[in-house]
DNA sequence: GTCTATAATGGGATAGAC
DNA sequence: GTCTATCCCATTATAGAC
């Protein structure tokens, strides 16, 4: 075979591959959606094949059977997640300014991927029977590596000594649940969350945190 | 008729009824669990109907469909926990105390009755689809009653001037997460949540609250 | 890779005897 | 009220032509 021909194959082969990637991609957008909206036995592959515009029997052919493209969907929740949760590293970083970062960045997931936040959660709750082995393997982890980092500061006298594992469980339910709880929360302002909401959680949300770990030896007086 | 005859006739009623009513209970009380370990849609009336020791027929009888099991389950639930929530009225109670009480009462209901608290969670988290109207009925003016005594205490200078409502999605969040997450909470102790688990969070929730409406006018500071 | 056709299953719901 | 039998439909999954 020429080089010739060599050039003139591969990069097809390379664009269909890419092509591929894209649809797969656009199947498992769709499908974080409608796992969410219907939970895994709701939902069916037809409902995602036609909202991602392509024949049922087509989707299976790029996900041969329901829990593979369930799998592939927490797969890349999780993937996402993780790539903007490995915040709490810096050993340099102040207490305070990294706890605010950190529930920032989870609020921001939960309102720029809210599909994704509640397909995990209702994996969860639902007692992660097709999806625990993973969280076991993935998430755990790095839930015990962030619950080390707060233990350190308090080691270190840098934040007041709380029970670091139930302060992660509090941050983590309160930033979720601006994806999770969403509806309810809407149905409460009678209007969908605005950028502002998030904004005022945000808020409130770090001050409860700051002001809960910056208690050590110290006491609140009137000024 | 006689007498004698009317009072023989009417406890047999009676007891038909209540042997309705206990039977009807046991239903919703596995079904409860169903729902909430399958969803909606993944739960099948003949899994309820084994588990509950009668026929998918018979149980038909009691129920004709399964959105109407459905709905009794969530009525039940909500009865149970509007039962339980309704604590903020006192208005000689110190504001602190009554945080306390009901962090411990949302918390005392998660421990009690994770399945009930895990199948509203799913409905909510999925949209509502199905219960949307009666959380706007029953769920949202209590909420928002709430709500109000927060800004009342804020009024009177009895707490900080925090977010009221984003006070109580954060208290929401962090009570109903102890059902929602345990199992992920499980996987991350490597064990059951136990009771004192429950007495841990509780102590880091109320420590939250407390201090972040403890600071209005004050500092925090050496002591 | 995409299509038509179809198998195979499960589950909600109904009919009617007893 | 409980049972047997059955209908009916949605849905997952497969087979095979093109």
């Amino acid at each position: 075979m020429s080089a010739a021909v060599k050039s003139a194959v591969k990069p097809v082969i390379k664009r269909r591959v890419l092509d591929r990637d894209r649809l797969e991609a656009d199947i498992v957008a769709v499908a974080v959606r409608v796992f969410a909206e219907s939970g895994y036995e709701g939902a069916s592959i037809a409902s995602v094949a036609e909202q991602a515009g392509l024949s049922k029997q087509n989707l299976m052919y790029y996900f041969p059977t329901k829990q593979a493209l369930y799998q592939r969907v927490l797969d890349d929740v999780l993937d996402e997640w993780l790539a903007r949760m490995d915040l709490l590293a810096d050993p340099q970083g102040q207490p305070a300014d990294m706890l605010r970062a950190y529930i920032q960045a989870k609020l921001r997931f939960s309102r720029e991927h809210p599909w994704a936040s509640r397909v995990y959660a209702l994996e969860v709750i639902s007692g992660a029977p097709l999806y625990g082995e993973q969280i076991r393997r993935r998430v755990v982890p790095l839930v015990r590596k962030d619950i080390e980092v707060f233990e350190r500061w308090i080691a270190e006298g840098r934040i007041a000594p709380v029970n670091a594992t139930h302060l992660l469980f509090a941050i983590w339910a309160m930033t979720q649940s601006y994806a999770d709880f969403a509806p309810q929360m809407a149905l409460v302002l009678n209007r969908k969350l605005t950028a502002r909401d998030f904004a005022e959680g945000e808020k409130m949300i770090v001050e409860m945190v700051v002001c809960a770990v910056s208690l050590k030896g110290k006491q609140i007086v009137e000024t």
